[in-house]
DNA sequence: CAAACGATCGGCT
DNA sequence: GCCGATCGTTTGC
């Protein structure tokens, strides 16, 4: 297993990073449990043109004072009063640009994913009830023990108990989409803006 | 201090 | 496809 080191983050071009992150692992370890899954759903959000990106025109809140960190940690807030949307800090100190996560392929510690997720046992569940299981970026973070409380959490540290690895998947260019981001009609013509990416063959996607 | 608003999900028609 | 749930964050008065 191999972290993905600040180096990968701390890249400015966060289409790149974001198309980068398909096809790496994304791995919690919380109470000695792992819980891990292949990243197939991917969202670029960048500041300080991009008006569905929190940090627009580089407004700085409490909430999104982490985003402006050097790339490498986590930002995870609360979205609709429900669910906890995990993204992944990129950029040099003070350009406050994330990925989105929308959804993984179970790995590792799917019992417990179904656990979190209020889910009968892994091998008693339906294709498409797997397929639900951490498919959506509300879905995934609870299925992998996300919660806001982690925002601002390191994933390059030896010690944080959330990290990305690379496990050697390679994709080529053809096997990534890319289409408009999801919910954010409200942002105008940043909406059209092609800056979702998914693994074109993945059946965990939306 | 009040009020509006979501980077969504799941259940139901 | 439509709709309700649910609450922290932000903004405006």
């Amino acid at each position: 297993m191999t972290r993905l080191t600040t180096d990968f983050y701390l890249r400015d071009d966060v289409l790149a990073v974001a198309q980068d992150l398909l096809g790496k692992v994304l791995v919690t370890h919380f109470d000695g449990q792992r819980t891990a899954g292949v990243i197939t759903e991917v969202e670029a959000y960048r500041a300080p043109e991009d008006r569905a990106c929190h940090a627009y025109q580089n407004r700085r809140t409490p909430r999104t004072e982490v985003m402006f960190r050097p790339g490498g940690c986590a930002y995870i807030y609360l979205c609709y009063g429900l669910h906890h949307l995990f993204n992944v800090v990129t950029g040099p100190e003070g350009v406050a640009h994330a990925v989105l996560i929308r959804a993984v392929e179970p790995v590792e510690g799917q019992n417990l994913m179904c656990q979190r997720r209020g889910y009968a046992p892994w091998e008693d569940l339906s294709p498409r009830k797997k397929v639900a299981l951490t498919t959506g970026p509300g879905a995934l973070a609870q299925a992998l023990g996300l919660h806001t409380h982690q925002s601002g959490q390191s994933l390059t540290d030896r010690r944080s108990p959330m990290w990305i690895e690379d496990q050697g998947l390679h994709l080529s260019k053809a096997d990534i989409a890319r289409g408009p981001r999801i919910g954010v009609d409200y942002a105008g013509e940043c909406a059209l803006w092609e800056w979702r990416f998914w693994m074109r063959h993945s059946p965990y996607v939306r």
